[in-house]
RNA sequence: GGAGGGGUACCAAAGCGGUCAAAUGGGGCGGGCUGUAAACCCGUUGACUUCGGUCUUCGAAAGUUCGAAUCUUUCCCCCUCCA
């Protein structure tokens, strides 16, 4: 292989499967191409589940090539059965658009727009597939399908042999992903789909569909699906998914995500995370044996790419003081409180229950019981602890729930 | 449409009149060890509590009973076979 995209791809470990990987190659020679991978919108952030998907978009910019992100407005109206046990819920289109324009953001942090040549375009498919007619659908694009071929796709062989229903909307899927890949193909001349290897029976329908409809090749491609050391699913942590938009996860939780990689994935993220050349990412790992060294390398690296140097920076300092120290830090999670509480003599059970960092008082009382709660470090053993305005120095309380969450607790007024 | 099987906590799965806020496993959380890792060990995992208890939970509703996750009726949902 010698073109510098395929082979940074599969050094990185981004390639799972491709149509024809010689023929790729010859086309990304030739030219600047474009490239779309299709993103849910089900949420209002994407997780990093999809961040591989993301960051093989800037890879395609790095090497000069144009990514297209397809936000799937009419697919997500319909739900992709693969991968999934059941029906997903059904979502309005006022949310569909809401969720839309939050994921945006975050492709407008981690891509360049700055270049022209290689600005990343968005395209929702509500656009066309909205517009659709049954009939004429049926005419044109169902023909090429038989129900035949379609039973043997394992996001639907999968689910009839799990015995789980299948509904005959979600059965439509592919043929929908399908058609989208054929209108880019089309419209934008876009001729490679990439994702996620559970994409591509998806993805070789719309390969076959643009071969039938104008006898044009195109190419799919799928990135392996990232399994843990533990063999848990990436991104799935203490509380939840591990979302890409702050207002969801801050940045200083994404570092500390980061930050607690397994060992045994440690070289992996490197490669599939960050910007660090692969050869250099080698060196690393010859010259700098202290694993935790390195994972705050893949943290700093990682939260760069998403929030940015300055993010990254204080998000690093902020654990330096929280775990090595015994500092306050500017960058914890901050809840405020007002003086007037305190003085009134608000027990810090109704405290933490009210400002969420405990689910119920019955969990504030157990983590007080068992040992797992500190106020400004000092552990506390009292559950009818009443919170005083002594406890707070210079404005400021610090809770820790366990050893790894901590709040800043601010009076304000 | 007909016959049968089933719906139990985050998930899987036991319980089949009281001793059931519900065995067990997984997951989660806290603690110990350590390196903010893994493995391992211990504890915990409905809510409220003056720590004595109290309240709400076993698909939904109604009923039988001193007493129901457990029995009866109706309804809803899922699965299998037949049409």
């Amino acid at each position: 292989m010698k073109n510098k995209f395929l082979i940074e791809l599969q050094s990185r470990g981004y390639l799972n499967q491709c149509t024809d990987l010689e023929k790729l190659e010859v086309f990304c020679e030739k030219k600047s191409i474009s490239g779309y991978i299709g993103f849910d919108c089900t949420a209002s952030s994407l997780h990093v589940g999809s961040l591989l998907q993301i960051m093989i978009l800037k890879l395609m910019q790095k090497h000069g090539h144009k990514p297209i992100i397809l936000l799937g407005g009419g697919t997500t109206l319909i739900g992709d059965p693969s991968g999934k046990e059941a029906t997903r819920k059904i979502l309005k289109d006022s949310e569909i658009n809401k969720n839309i324009k939050s994921i945006k953001k975050v492709f407008r942090k981690i891509l360049d727009f700055s270049d022209n040549k290689t600005k990343p375009i968005f395209v929702n498919n509500a656009e066309w597939l909205s517009k659709l007619n049954y009939i004429q659908f049926l005419r044109e694009i169902g023909i090429h399908f038989t129900v035949n071929k379609m039973l043997t796709f394992d996001s639907v062989k999968l689910r009839l042999e799990r015995e789980q229903s299948l509904s005959y909307m979600e059965f439509n899927y592919m043929i929908l992903q399908a058609f989208d890949f054929y209108q880019l193909a089309k419209k934008k001349n876009c001729l490679l789909q990439i994702g996620g290897s559970d994409q591509w029976g998806n993805i070789i329908n719309g390969v076959e569909l643009i071969r039938r409809m104008i006898k044009k090749e195109s190419f799919g491609l799928t990135s392996p699906l990232i399994t843990l050391a533990s063999g848990a699913k990436m991104g799935k942590t203490e509380k939840g998914a591990v979302w890409l938009n702050e207002e969801l996860f801050s940045s200083y939780e994404y570092w500390q995500f980061w930050r607690n990689t397994d060992d045994r994935d440690v070289k992996k993220f490197l490669n599939f995370f960050t910007e660090l050349e692969p050869n250099e990412i080698d060196n690393l790992f010859k010259k700098e044996k202290n694993i935790n060294k390195l994972k705050i390398i893949l943290a700093n690296e990682a939260t760069k790419i998403l929030h940015g140097e300055n993010a990254s920076k204080k998000a690093e300092s902020t654990a330096k003081e929280t775990f090595e120290g015994k500092g306050f830090s500017e960058d914890l999670p901050e809840i405020k409180i007002k003086l007037s509480d305190v003085n009134r003599g608000i027990t810090l059970l109704d405290f933490l229950s009210n400002s969420k960092i405990t689910s119920s008082k019955s969990e504030a009382r157990r983590l007080i019981k068992s040992n797992g709660l500190k106020l400004n470090d000092a552990l506390l053993n009292d559950e009818k602890k009443v919170l005083d305005e002594n406890d707070f120095k210079d404005k400021f309380l610090k809770i820790s729930y366990g050893k790894k969450k901590h709040y800043l607790i601010k009076i304000i007024r």
